[in-house]
DNA sequence: TTGTAGGCGTTATCAT
DNA sequence: ATGATAACGCCTACAA
């Protein structure tokens, strides 16, 4: 918001209307040289900014595009992935929002969440992108009612809103056929938390793979962890527990429950990937930087941003149009855990 | 921005005024339980949600806050640092600003350079958070001659906003004392880009310890960087050919120097800490994971983000109270690559 | 080319 | 307890 200093002083102080100051102001024509050159030394002198508050009223507009994320608080993000993730996707956003001569509103359910502190958000914002379960189903239903809101990191979800996400199925099927081409006839999958979308698309692509390789797959996954490190030790212990004799490899449903996987092979004694072969999804920085390099399918999270700031942007000029569920190709990257051995890293 | 329904519609669908509408909005007393009911179930029946630009207008405030970074873009940010950095640091500014009843307004400078962009967005805020290094110091004073301004990540700069950031000087300090105390004579280090008035600040701290051990210290850095990984591992490579004998110790500018410098040391044959001990700066996510683990000063992130948007909320309060200067102090996190083998991270 | 005036949706003051 | 009614600062027809 401007300081003090508004258009009507700028436009005393340079002897003339605010209809001008305004209309330099956007750099319209109609306007004679003279003045143009006169309000702007004017504006410079007095330091004037416009007032966005007056500017969003006037115009329904205020040019903000809010983002909430979910907040995961101790788990996640103790090993930075959930910023690293959510910092993409924020670049993404505000690149596409600039484009479009928008602002970029940051919030993380954890600290919007309470009773209805989302609404209080959306007061601010011309639209919500909301990240996949940071908001209950009804919560997301509420809230789309009432303001544009477009869902990202969301599988199929069964709210009608716009949604973009990475191809959760088609990557973990990719790295699971990667593993299969290395020979490797008994490929486990360590699963992501039950109720998530996301995870269970993954398994399923994990199942199609074993699948199309004629290879028998399980209805349910065997283990599962809740995305962190932590859980991926925890789910490989069980699963090395539970078998007389360890997989040949494994498909973990995320790179950083893969890093516990890591963890709880060494431990057994276990290596990697010459007794077992590991591939993870979503390619966060620590996967290059794990010994051995964590073979993994990327997430394009930088698109991501930038698409679901677009969904947003048309759901606002338009909110009538058919919601559309977007899904981006995730590419195969293709390290040291998997058993190769050059180096296919960029 | 709520999307159609006013305060007037509430109001006529609910047989009140909009003032009273408004002090049910506000929880206000002076309102019968009666009225009260009656206006919070039109309100949930139609969905309405308060203008806020309307309200921004009208209460001039619109409660949010702006934050700017720098971005590093190719640089740093591929291995995950700026990320991280801006991450805690925007959780610990929207934790205080939602205190406040705030929402964090996000760019990077990046995206925000060109001409004057920042000024474009300090419209949409009450106020501007800006990382040092991100605006040029004209640009800076400019800005702060418009909007209240307060600055992170600075060191004692000559602009005269509010600023906030970690104690580089003692911080630097600490790590080296403590590689003193191993008993390493021969500490060298290897600094920040000669601009940075952080990483000047950490070599004056590193300066400081050897004084105070009665070493000599050099009156300038030996070798220094980018503050990106290359850039360490470059200037270590330098400092090598430098250097007949390498040095025993090396205090390095930033852990993701420090992180190129290892990899330096290794070409070279040298063992980390055997034949040189290392120390960074930061603590980014990554120095846990690298082998030896580095042992480094940790930033207050979260503090400092924290801080920061306090600090800004004072001075939209206040706009002419005495602009302040604070260090918030520097961890250090012993781990592994000082030479220390107890484990003594967190 | 320039100016006038109504409207945008809330808040808040002042009556009632 | 409730209701009119000025601001708030900008945009934008519409006039001149």
């Amino acid at each position: 918001m401007g300081g003090r200093v508004t258009i009507y002083e700028v436009a005393r102080e340079a002897g003339v209307s605010i209809a001008s100051v305004s209309r330099v102001l956007h750099g319209q024509n109609g306007v004679s040289e003279l003045t143009r050159e006169r309000v702007g030394a004017v504006i410079e002198r007095l330091g004037y900014v416009a007032n966005g508050a007056a500017r969003g009223l006037a115009r329904k507009r205020l040019g903000v595009l809010g983002f909430v994320f979910c907040d995961l608080e101790e788990s996640a993000t103790s090993d930075g992935v959930t910023p690293f993730y959510s910092h993409e996707i924020v670049r993404g956003a505000e690149r596409a929002a600039r484009r479009a001569g928008d602002a970029i509103l940051l919030a993380s359910t954890h600290s919007v969440s309470g009773h209805g502190q989302v609404f209080e958000l959306a007061t601010k914002v011309d639209g919500l992108a909301v990240m996949a379960g940071s908001l209950s189903a009804t919560d997301l239903r509420r809230l789309a009612a009432r303001v544009p809101v477009a869902c990202f990191a969301a599988g199929r979800g069964s709210v009608d809103v716009d949604s973009i996400c990475v191809d959760n199925f088609g990557g973990a099927r990719a790295v699971t056929e990667h593993l299969l081409e290395h020979g490797f006839g008994d490929v486990a999958f360590v699963a992501g938390p039950k109720r998530s979308a996301e995870a269970r698309a993954r398994f399923n692509g994990y199942r199609r793979a074993l699948g199309d390789a004629g290879l028998d797959a399980p209805k349910q996954p065997e283990v599962g962890g809740d995305f962190t490190e932590s859980g991926g030790e925890n789910a490989v212990e069980q699963l090395l527990s539970k078998r007389h004799r360890p997989p040949r490899a494994l498909v973990v449903g995320n790179d950083q429950m893969a890093v516990g996987a890591m963890r709880a092979l060494a431990h057994a004694g276990l290596d990697v990937p010459g007794d077992v072969a590991l591939a993870g999804f979503d390619d966060i920085p620590l996967a290059r930087h794990v010994t051995p390099a964590l073979t993994t399918a990327r997430q394009p999270m930088r698109a991501i941003g930038e698409k679901c700031a677009q969904l947003l942007s048309r759901r606002i000029e338009q909110p009538d149009v058919e919601p559309v569920m977007l899904a981006l190709p995730a590419g195969l990257i293709v390290r040291k855990s998997c058993g190769c051995t050059e180096n296919g890293d960029e």
